[in-house]
DNA sequence: AGCACGCCGACT
DNA sequence: GTCGGCGTGCTC
C-alpha cells in the first residue's frame, strides 16, 4: 500500500503530496503523523490519503520509517479543512496542519503530566531481613493505605528506602496522567437568568438551524453570552459539541468563570496564556471527548473537535480573526465551511457588526437577529465630544481638555473609578531633534522608533529591537529633543501629576507574562477611587462596577491609517470603550477627545446610531468601489534581497496584467507598488493591489494563486491576501 | 530547508 | 588542467 504524506519542512516553497510505500507490519492509518526519510533526512510527515498504487516511479517510493503516535493526530474534520483553506487562502497543507495541533505536539516535546502512585505488589511475598525495619514500615504503610502519591511517600519515608523495595518487586509504581486543567481565579454569582423575549426568540431560531449563517446584532448589556449559553446548553442536549470563538483579549478570567459555571468540566478553554503544557491537555481533553465545548481565540476553530451542533464567534468585527501572518486565512470563512461540513449553524455576535457581515445580513445572505433591549434596561452613558482644536485657545496645552480633568475630579471624589483610553503604547510615538527634526528609525524596519520611559528606551514596535534612547541629536548634536504622540506610558505619568489616586495601566508592556493581566485587572477591581489606562485591551468584555467615567485621549489614532477600514474601525472602538462606562449602578459618562468633531464616526458613535452609520459607511463603499462590493487582493513579496523581490514582484504583475486583459471588465483597479511600510524585520516588501468585480471572481483568483505558484523563488514569499486588514 | 548537479573564473 | 564559486532544481 501506498501513503500520501504531506512532509513537514520548515519555511520552503515545497507544497506537494510525496508518495511512500506503507512497510508490512506498520499499522499506517490517514492522519497518522510519522517519520520519512526526505532526500537524505529524517523528517516528520503527515499521511493523509492511502491508495493502492502510486504514478510515481515505483522503485524510486521509499518506506514509510515508522509512525510516531498510535492513534492519528489529524481528524477527518482536519484533513477537509486543509484542502479547503489551500484552495481558497494560497496556503501550504503543512502551515494549515500545523495550525491544527498544538505547537507542543509539533515540536515534539510533548510530556504529558503524570503522578506517580506507589502501591504494594500483591504478587510478591514480601522477605525482608528483620534488620531493614524502615522497608518494612513503608510496606505494612502501604498495605494499610493500598495506593498513595509517590510525593506523600517521600514526604515520609528515606527516597533510598522506596528505591530498594521498588527494586526487589515488593512495590510498584503507577503512573497516572494528569490534565493540568487552567484554574479559573475569578468566581461569578451564580445568577437564574430568565432570557427576554428577544433572546428567546434568537436562541429558539438558532437551536431549530441546519447549516446557516446568524448575526446576531445586539447593543452593548444585551446578553448576546446568555443566547451563546443557551444555544450551547441546547446543542449539547442533542449530544452535539460547540465551538465558541472570542477575540484573543477578550477571553477574560470573567468570561472563562461564566462557562465554567454553566458547564463545569465539559468546556476547554485554548487561550495564548495557557502553558504550553496546559494547551496540550485541554486540546487532549477535546480529542477524547471529555470535553464538548472548545472556547478560544481564532485557532480554536481548529480543535479536534466532532459532530459540532452549533460554531459561535463573539464579537465578529474583531480584527484578530483575521490572521495577519504566516498562515493567512479569515476565520469566518473557515468557520462557515465547518459549520456547512457539520451541517449546523455558525452564529456572528456583534454589537458593531463588521460592515461586511451586516451588509451581507442586509441582502439576506446572513439571518439577522436582533437585541435591542439591554437586560438592566439602563440608558448607554452618555457621550460629549470635545473639540481638541480649541483647547489652546482657552490657554490649555495639556493632553487632557478641561472637560476630561473637571469628569474625573468628580469621579475620583465620589469615590468612583476611571478608565483613560488611548491606543498608542509607550511614552511618545517617537522622539525628534527639535533644531533639524531628525527622528530615530529602526535599523531592520521602516518605522520610527517608540519612546519607552519606564526603561528609558526606544523600541521598535515591529521587531521588538531596542535601542538607547537619543540624549544629543546624531545628525546635528542638539540636545534639544522632543516627543511626538502620547502613548499609555505617557498618560499615566499626566495623571500622576495631577491625581492622587491609584493608578493602573493595561498594554501590551504590562501584560508580558502570564497572569498580569488578570492580576491587573483584579486589583483595579479592587481599588476606588482609582484610574485604568490601557490600550484597545480594556475596550473589551469586562465589566467593573464602579466605573462610571471613560475619556478617550486621543480618538483619532485609528481614523487616519491608510486602511478602507479605518473609519469602522474608529467607530466599534468607541462604542467599545464607551460600554465600559455603562456597567454601574450610578450614570456612566464618556469624554471623547478629538481634531475632528464633526466626522461622522463620531457622531454616530456618540448617538449609539450603528444603522445610520452603517448606511453611511456602506455607501461610501459602493461609491468608491471597496468591499463588500468587490474584492480587495494583495499579493506581497517579501526578501531580504530587494533586488528578488523586485523581480519576482515584477513577473507577477506581468502575467496578472496579461490576465486583466482577457478580464478587463473585472479588474477595478491593479498596481505595483512598495508596501507602506517599505521594510519590516530586514525585509523588503512590496505589494500589487487589485480591486475584483466580485462577479468573476471564482475564476480570476485561483488564477491569480496559478500566477504565483509560477512565479516563485526561494528566498522570496509570497504571501496572497483577500481583503486584508492591515495595509501597512 | 538541504543537498546535488552544473557551468564559469583564478590557482597549485 | 582542476578547485570551488553559488545558481537552479529536486526531494516520493
Amino acid at each position: 500500500m501506498i501513503a500520501e504524506v504531506i512532509v513537514d519542512i520548515t519555511s520552503s516553497t515545497t507544497d506537494k503530496i510525496f508518495d511512500y510505500s506503507i512497510p508490512d507490519g506498520l499499522d499506517v492509518k490517514v492522519g497518522h503523523r510519522v517519520v520519512v526519510m526526505f532526500g537524505s533526512k529524517k523528517v516528520d510527515g503527515f499521511v493523509i490519503n492511502i491508495k493502492e498504487t502510486s504514478n510515481y516511479d515505483l522503485d524510486k517510493i521509499k518506506d514509510i520509517v515508522s509512525v510516531k503516535e498510535a492513534q492519528p493526530l489529524l481528524t477527518q474534520n482536519m484533513l477537509r479543512l486543509c484542502f479547503f483553506m489551500k484552495k481558497n487562502f494560497y496556503l501550504r497543507a503543512i502551515d494549515v496542519i500545523k495550525l491544527c495541533l498544538p505547537p507542543i505536539v509539533i515540536s515534539g516535546k510533548v510530556k504529558a503530566k503524570y503522578i506517580e502512585y506507589v502501591l504494594p505488589n500483591f504478587q510478591s511475598i514480601p522477605v525482608l531481613s528483620q534488620k531493614a525495619k524502615e522497608q518494612i514500615r513503608l510496606l505494612l504503610f502501604l498495605q494499610e493505605r493500598g495506593e498513595v502519591k509517590k510525593e506523600i511517600i517521600l514526604k515520609e519515608f528515606s527516597s533510598s528506602t522506596l528505591k530498594n523495595v521498588l527494586q526487589k518487586g515488593f512495590a510498584i509504581i503507577k503512573s497516572v496522567q494528569e490534565d493540568r486543567k487552567p484554574k479559573s481565579t475569578f468566581t461569578v454569582k451564580k445568577k437564574e437568568i430568565v432570557l427576554n423575549k428577544q433572546q428567546q426568540e434568537a436562541v429558539d431560531k438558532i437551536t431549530k438551524s441546519k447549516y446557516a449563517t446568524y448575526l446576531l446584532h445586539g447593543v452593548t448589556g444585551s446578553g448576546k453570552t446568555e443566547v451563546y449559553i443557551n444555544c450551547i446548553k441546547n446543542a449539547l442536549k442533542q449530544g452535539k459539541t460547540a465551538i465558541m470563538l472570542v477575540p484573543e483579549i477578550s477571553l477574560t478570567p470573567q468570561m472563562f468563570a461564566r462557562f465554567r459555571n454553566a458547564f463545569g468540566d465539559t468546556v476547554a478553554i485554548l487561550h495564548s496564556n495557557l502553558s504550553q503544557g496546559e494547551r496540550f491537555d485541554e486540546w487532549n481533553r477535546i480529542k477524547n471527548k471529555q470535553a464538548k465545548i472548545a472556547i478560544g481565540a481564532r485557532s480554536c476553530i481548529f480543535a479536534p473537535i466532532e459532530d459540532l451542533g452549533i460554531i459561535i464567534i463573539d464579537e465578529e468585527h474583531d480584527s484578530s480573526y483575521f490572521s495577519q501572518s504566516n498562515p493567512r486565512f479569515h476565520t469566518h470563512e473557515v468557520a462557515k465551511y465547518l459549520a456547512y461540513l457539520n451541517n449546523c449553524p455558525l452564529v456572528l455576535g456583534s454589537a458593531t457588526p463588521s460592515v461586511e457581515s451586516y451588509y451581507l445580513a442586509s441582502t439576506g445572505e446572513y439571518r439577522l437577529l436582533t437585541l435591542t433591549d439591554r437586560a438592566n434596561q439602563k440608558q448607554m452613558p452618555n457621550i460629549e465630544i470635545v473639540d481638541m482644536m480649541l483647547e489652546p485657545m482657552k490657554g490649555n496645552i495639556n493632553i487632557f481638555s478641561y472637560r476630561l480633568i473637571a469628569e474625573l475630579e468628580s469621579c475620583l471624589a465620589q469615590n468612583n473609578q476611571a478608565m483613560i483610553f488611548i491606543n498608542r503604547r509607550g511614552y511618545s510615538s517617537f522622539i525628534m531633534c527639535n533644531n533639524c527634526a531628525y527622528v530615530p528609525k529602526c535599523q531592520d524596519c521602516d518605522v520610527s522608533l517608540v519612546y519607552h520611559k519606564e526603561d528609558d528606551m526606544l523600541k521598535c514596535h515591529y521587531c521588538d529591537k531596542r535601542y538607547k534612547k537619543m540624549t544629543v541629536c546624531p545628525k546635528c548634536g542638539s540636545s534639544s529633543i522632543r516627543y511626538g504622540a502620547v502613548g499609555t506610558q505617557r498618560v499615566v505619568d499626566e495623571l500622576k501629576k495631577i491625581f492622587d489616586v491609584p493608578i493602573f495601566r493595561l498594554d501590551n508592556d504590562t501584560t508580558r507574562n502570564k497572569n498580569s493581566y488578570a492580576e491587573v485587572l483584579e486589583q483595579f477591581n479592587n481599588t476606588s477611587p482609582s484610574i485604568l489606562v490601557g490600550t484597545q485591551m480594556i475596550a473589551k468584555g469586562h465589566d467593573f462596577n464602579n466605573v462610571t467615567l471613560v475619556g478617550i485621549v486621543d480618538a483619532d489614532v485609528s481614523l487616519h491609517f491608510s486602511d478602507y477600514r479605518a473609519i469602522e474601525r474608529t467607530f466599534q472602538l468607541i462604542t467599545q470603550v464607551a460600554g465600559r462606562a455603562g456597567r454601574s449602578d450610578s450614570e456612566g459618562k464618556v469624554v471623547l477627545q478629538t481634531y475632528f468633531p464633526r466626522h461622522y464616526a463620531y457622531r454616530y458613535a456618540s448617538t449609539y446610531d450603528y444603522k445610520a452609520f452603517f448606511k453611511r459607511e456602506i455607501n461610501l463603499r459602493e461609491v468608491t468601489k471597496f468591499p463588500p462590493f468587490v474584492h480587495l487582493l494583495r499579493v506581497l513579496v517579501i526578501s531580504e534581497n530587494f533586488e528578488k523581490a523586485e523581480i519576482v514582484l515584477k513577473n507577477i504583475y506581468d502575467e496578472i496584467n496579461f490576465l486583466q486583459q482577457t478580464y478587463s471588465s473585472d479588474f477595478v483597479y491593479l498596481h505595483a507598488m512598495k508596501c507602506p511600510k517599505k521594510r519590516i524585520q530586514k525585509n523588503f516588501r512590496y505589494q500589487i493591489m487589485m480591486r475584483i468585480n466580485k462577479k468573476n471572481q471564482a475564476t480570476i483568483i485561483p488564477k491569480i494563486y496559478e500566477i504565483c505558484d509560477k512565479c516563485k523563488q526561494n528566498k522570496v514569499s509570497i504571501f496572497v491576501e483577500d481583503d486584508p486588514q492591515n495595509l501597512s
